[in-house]
DNA sequence: CCTCGTTGGACAGTGTCACTATCCAATCAC
DNA sequence: GTGATTGGATAGTGACACTGTCCAACGAGG
């Protein structure tokens, strides 16, 4: 496959797909001659995965770049570089460290942990993006005066936590083992954008049935 | 309270709130004479619910006018006002109506909202930008080869119907009028973060738990 | 009254980011 | 052999969210 192929099969403009070789999203293509290379579908999947990322998932291409080497780097566990790659995902700015709504989000999350008894995610702590994103937006929905506490905050997290458990279980089910990871990264990334939108729309169902359109 | 103090007590630097001045994020101060302002506290509420959206929604400036101004409209009733703001939030970009996996994914979520029986949600249809994302990406994970069809997608749309609920139940409780639009839009778009990293927060402890870390 | 620092406002400049347009020499198709 | 095409390098573009500079009008201290 040519890289106008590639373009034609993707629907990724030419122009695009070299910036992508370029900041080393897609692997370059194998030499033909000392001017053309030749690609194959790894490629073709992985400039979709590339876009899905980027388009869909709003990642940055810095960031791309370092879950797409975690994805490649086959000295690491399936686990382990599943991890590597959702925790390089963007995070909103943090608040400073000192600010005391921050102290207080931190204690009111850890509560909300030990009550959980999510034991795994307590030890790991703020070592987690997860975590610290989680304590910046509790607090920001704090100072603006919007109630955030553990009560709040622990129906949302027993929910989360079966839908958490439903994917991984559907990860299981994965039959392939040579691009599991890939579509394990694909899966996380886009499921979200999946469940803020069936979020949304069960809150519209559900506004409009009880309050009329 | 003038300028230099609400940048004070906002956190956020001087030009920057000139700038939302000119943007129309937020309302002209109280002029006192012809080159001095002052700013109240609902100056200061609304310039955290504009951080809010920038940088923790991650909402374009042009979208977050928008949105506002739907929370602004008098002649609006509340479930139509927080309905218009939330209609305005950005979508990524949608796929050409003429691909095939679109359509696909369109039937797929079509019958997905029959089985459902969320029939507002089917009746609205492609106007609310919700389903068309949905659609766009569900198109985008079936293009991947992940399976992404209505019994993948059932028992995350009756998890999220619930959380929904929980939501509007919530929202019912909140006591003040006045501000009750804008403490909503900022629950709705503020919340969804947190659905998000209870989300990976919950994957990454059951992840942990069951693969060991 | 008269400074002199401060205020709000206008406007141009900056940094970032995701592309995109241009150019070039090597090669392939006829 | 010749004209189009290819892959690669480099510089430019446009959108966006600020940010820096300047300025005339205040307002408080002497």
């Amino acid at each position: 496959m040519r890289l106008a192929e590639l373009s034609e099969s993707s629907g990724v403009p030419i122009p695009t797909i070299k910036y992508y070789l370029r900041e080393q999203l897609l692997p370059p293509g194998r030499r033909i001659t000392a001017t053309q290379a030749e690609y194959d579908d790894s490629h073709l999947r992985r400039l979709r995965l590339v876009r899905a990322l980027i388009q869909v998932g709003r990642v940055p291409v810095a960031t791309a770049r370092e879950v797409l080497a975690a994805v490649d780097d086959d000295s690491l566990g399936r686990t382990i570089r599943l991890g590597a790659a959702l925790w390089a995902l963007p995070q909103p700015p943090e608040a400073p460290e000192d600010d005391p709504a921050t102290a207080e989000a931190a204690s009111t999350v850890d509560r909300l942990l030990d009550e959980l008894g999510w034991d795994t995610a307590r030890e790991i702590g703020s070592l987690s993006p997860s975590y610290r994103t989680l304590v910046t937006t509790v607090a920001t929905l704090n100072r603006l005066g919007y109630p955030c506490g553990t009560p709040e905050l622990t129906p949302y997290a027993r929910h989360m936590e079966r839908v958490a458990e439903h994917d991984i279980d559907r990860l299981d089910t994965i039959p392939e083992e040579v691009e599991k990871v890939e579509i394990a990264v694909a899966a996380a990334i886009l499921y979200e954008p999946v469940l803020l939108m069936l979020h949304r729309l069960a809150q519209e169902e559900h506004s409009a049935r009880r309050f009329g359109l």
